[in-house]
DNA sequence: CTAACGTTTGTCCAATCGGTCAAAATTTGC
DNA sequence: GCAAATTTTGACCGATTGGACAAACGTTAG
């Protein structure tokens, strides 16, 4: 037996950790960090603060899973990239995967983009490290398809931020988007409307 | 003389307003206006807390008055929209003029982030009545522009949140594009390399 | 010089916050 | 059914926070 071994977690534990983690995820991503309290992260969660403290040792605690768990997720539809498909078709998929994250887990997003925002304290090693050479690796896929004729010639890292700030700006401004909309157009339909666009948008631009 | 006249400031109290107010963008836009404190900003004003509430009657105070400031130049290139010039160019002009707000004005780009994120609570009248309208009525001129075949046909409002989120996207996400772009790549010509991209992206898209 | 006015500061307060702790309540293994 | 382990809670603590206040300090006009 190991004497630093975990005991591994009861069938109470995954579910109340669970439990947190989700509310935590509303609150922060609405508040951010500093913004949060516990109580308010334990009120969403059902429990009493000192129960939640049994579950985590800390606010940063939870917050630095959720974040945790958040990057694994984030960064999938991009590792889907690769040079065996139809260039154009890939990026459309591209795009069409983060606008329906940016509809499916807009709280994550959000999350992301407070701790983006607040200068990413906690993860600039990794944006330094692991997201720079996944981006990297694929503008290298990219800059292959440039020079095959594939598509057009133009800055691999800049389009793909491009991709990243139209499709996430459905869901860190979705109150503006809404607001601006109005009740007409602002329903579940702006995905849609605006997954047309984008595809549009980054095929053809808008000369005529 | 009117009993709720306000005494017109002396030149001390305008120095000092303004120093607070510089001060402040600071603070909040890297901390949120809950991860501020008082403390924060009296200090980076060079000042004492009480004396800083001498001069603002709350925190409150301090972040409606920057906000309020904010929004008055942040609509200004939009405003500049009209439909006497050639539409293309008119619409390279505002994405190359809101490129430069996120370059020159990152500190009020990142405010208005945190209030947006936070979904709005003191400006979202302002969303839905000013801001709507304005954009409403450049949605109608670019309307204009396509059905006279000068643009391709696309969603207006859709097309004005993608100028938003891309140009916006340097400021907000400034750490994140330094980070991904490496020491080579990220230093000031990256907004040069933005607007070059920016502008093949928004006139002629992706297809070779 | 001095009285009136504007400015600055030290001190204080109540509320909130993150976190602890021991005791009580509950669940689980046998 | 009962003892051990797990879960929940109420009470509490020190630190931080937004803000109040009166006293002190400076400045200026007569």
């Amino acid at each position: 037996m190991d004497a630093a071994a975990k005991p591994r977690p009861t069938r109470i534990q995954v579910q109340k950790r669970e439990l947190i983690l989700d509310a935590a995820l509303d609150v922060f991503s609405t508040n951010g960090f500093r913004g949060s309290t516990i109580d308010q992260i334990a009120d969403a969660a059902g429990m009493s603060k000192p129960n939640l403290l049994y579950y985590f040792k800390s606010k940063e605690d939870i917050h630095a899973t959720l974040i945790q768990r958040l990057l694994e997720t984030w960064l999938a539809p991009l590792h889907e990239i690769d040079d065996i498909g139809d260039p154009l078709t890939e990026l459309k998929a591209y795009i069409r995967r983060k606008l329906e994250m940016a509809r499916d887990y807009p709280r994550e997003s959000r999350l992301f983009a407070n701790e983006i925002l607040q200068g990413a304290p906690r993860i600039m090693p990794l944006l330094e490290g692991e997201l720079k050479s996944l981006v990297d690796e694929k503008a290298h896929i990219i800059k292959g398809w440039m020079r095959d004729g594939k598509i057009a010639r133009t800055d691999p890292w800049h389009l793909i931020f491009s991709i990243w700030a139209t499709t996430q700006h459905y869901a860190d401004f979705d109150v503006q988007v809404r607001a601006v909309l109005g009740p007409d157009r602002g329903g579940e339909g702006r995905f849609d409307d605006a997954a047309r666009f984008l595809e549009q948008l980054f095929l053809d631009g808008l000369r005529p």
